[in-house]
DNA sequence: CATGAATGAGTGTTCATTCAT
DNA sequence: TATGAATGAACACTCATTCAT
């Protein structure tokens, strides 16, 4: 008589698992060994929650997504136009340990989606998301007359959002040279050009 | 006499069949016997003309950085501050077939670089000679009163580089998105913007 | 529940194939793949219960340094002084296959031990253990009166198994000028010598 | 037109060549690239000097025995009996550094005979000698009047000589036991225990 | 003869995956 | 279901050997 037990709540706990990894050591670290002891099981039950690695790591990255999607959700409740853009904004760059983990695995990943069809389109589904949130933040912005009118309100999009991530890499590979204060500092200066130009 | 053959010139075989593999496969796929087969060689070879496969790695990402560096300077001759910084900037970023492949290889090394401090090294040497040259552009073209001159160079100069790696990395992940053409055009306006504001 | 296996047990029967191959085929031959092989399984198991290689050998030299103490500690029950020192040389030297196998083992060992530190540390610490015993039962010898007390026990000591350690070695090189029964009357008279000058 | 090379001189430049690294460095360090580059000659001289790497390894056990009787050769000239007897004895015994050396390249050929019989048997031959001339000495000694007659000299001669190696291999595995001076008082005190002991 | 480039089997080790229990 | 034993291919690297020049 088999024991009954919650599949999606043991697939979470792995890849949580994983995660920690990842996040902790980097994407290299992550045998599938590491991660059932990390998850507190013994090799095989990868088996029975995964059809292997891959989707593993797939779901770490979908894992991940979901949880800055969370924190944000949390974050921007109530804040609306540019408050909750740079709210947004603040939240997506290594200001902490937390987010320096989280930049790392995201980074981690990029490279391999470059060859991985599969991890290619998890990063295109949440990154359109993203930038339809803020495309929508700074339409209502410019409703509410907080930010300038006189450009595409996408290309503004794209162009912050490109600033975060280049700004997130750059503190991870340079911290030296893009300190937290820093990274703050121009990210938020950046944002205030949208008012005044 | 032996067969005698250019260690240099082997070396750079090599190196270019490792870019290769990486570009082609991603930096996983570069196994010392996958870059020897690439090379048209056995396994063997490789220890003649390098000590191991970091070496290997490093010198491919160095060989990046030296073609792009080469052929700026190429592209910067009888240039000076606002034009040249434009002409530097538009080098650096995925417009066509080949910086395209340049930049896939530099990101496949980001994340490899976040757990190895020998290719963090080189990453950072780099990029702060890049830095340097940027900011150097942005004095000039300030004192040539090309751009106003109300904010640190080297904040812009970090602003711009990280936007230009931002762009980058969205170009090759949401290609759909980030078109040539509007890529170009982010950058271009960023530069404008330096002007007037 | 999956097959169980003694840890311990499999353990065992890994380190009885490194020594049949060391036995058989010299130090060198034991790679893992053969002693994988040996002992009948693939290469793959021996990381279940080995760190590496050198843990494997290492086992290898203390079981046969335990099961000489073991056949040893037997054999020496009930017996004292003169007597007991007899039975414990004798039994440290080839003189019969089995015997003659554990020096095969010894000899290969001592050539790795010249240049590996875990190894060598393995040997003295066995060999400090030998001589104080040896030292001990010349001692209550010669309270007993039953040798001569003109000479430092641990010269002696040192001395008789400087010869057991030549004598063995010579057995293994030089079979057919010392025989089994030449080297037990050398070993016999050196040990009457202790009582009679 | 080739050139015109000693074949003879050629093999001993490598043979010293082979064994000043298994000195220094021990057996397993004695590849090929290894000694060609100690003797100054590319890789590939070897092969027209050797059959393959076992010759150069057997060459140089023959090249050590050979030194140790050249130079033995010259410290017996004029010795007779037991003086060229204790001189001979304390020759082959690790007393300092160069015959450290000596002892350590012995002992780890003394592994590798155990499985080759090429070695072996190069091994017995040089072992055979050493035997005869110290039987020989013995006799004269006895003859001469320096030591006690009630002994078959080649059972002295085997036990001596065991005795040698047995402290040879303890000098170089438990040196803190085996100190210099005290292998030279044990060596000492066996050969004045022919005389009356 | 001498060179050194090149080979390819072999080393210890790692690891995703399979599967009997 | 869960276990963990077992597999075997793959990894980076070493090395004796071959051979065109």
């Amino acid at each position: 008589m088999p024991k009954i037990v919650n599949h999606e709540e043991r697939r979470e706990e792995v890849v949580a698992a994983a995660r920690r990894i990842i996040l902790r050591d980097g994407i290299e670290a992550a045998t599938t060994r590491a991660i059932a002891k990390e998850a507190g099981y013994s090799n095989g039950v990868l088996t029975h929650y995964f059809a292997d690695k891959d989707e593993i790591l797939l779901s770490a990255l979908e894992a991940s997504h979901r949880r800055i999607a969370d924190r944000l959700r949390e974050k921007l409740s109530g804040l609306t136009g540019l408050a909750a853009l740079r709210e947004l904004l603040l939240d997506n760059v290594p200001l902490d340990g937390e987010r320096a983990g989280e930049t790392g695995l995201e980074v981690g990943f990029w490279g391999r989606s470059l060859t991985s069809p599969a991890l290619l389109e998890v990063q295109r589904r949440e990154a359109a998301e993203l930038r339809y949130v803020v495309t929508s933040l700074l339409r209502s912005a410019a409703e509410a007359g907080e930010i300038r009118t006189d450009e595409d309100p996408e290309d503004v999009a794209e162009r912050l959002l490109a600033l975060v991530d280049g700004l997130s890499v750059h503190r991870l590979l340079y911290p030296a040279n893009v300190t937290a204060d820093r990274l703050e500092r121009l990210l938020l200066r950046e944002i205030d050009r949208l008012r005044d130009g």
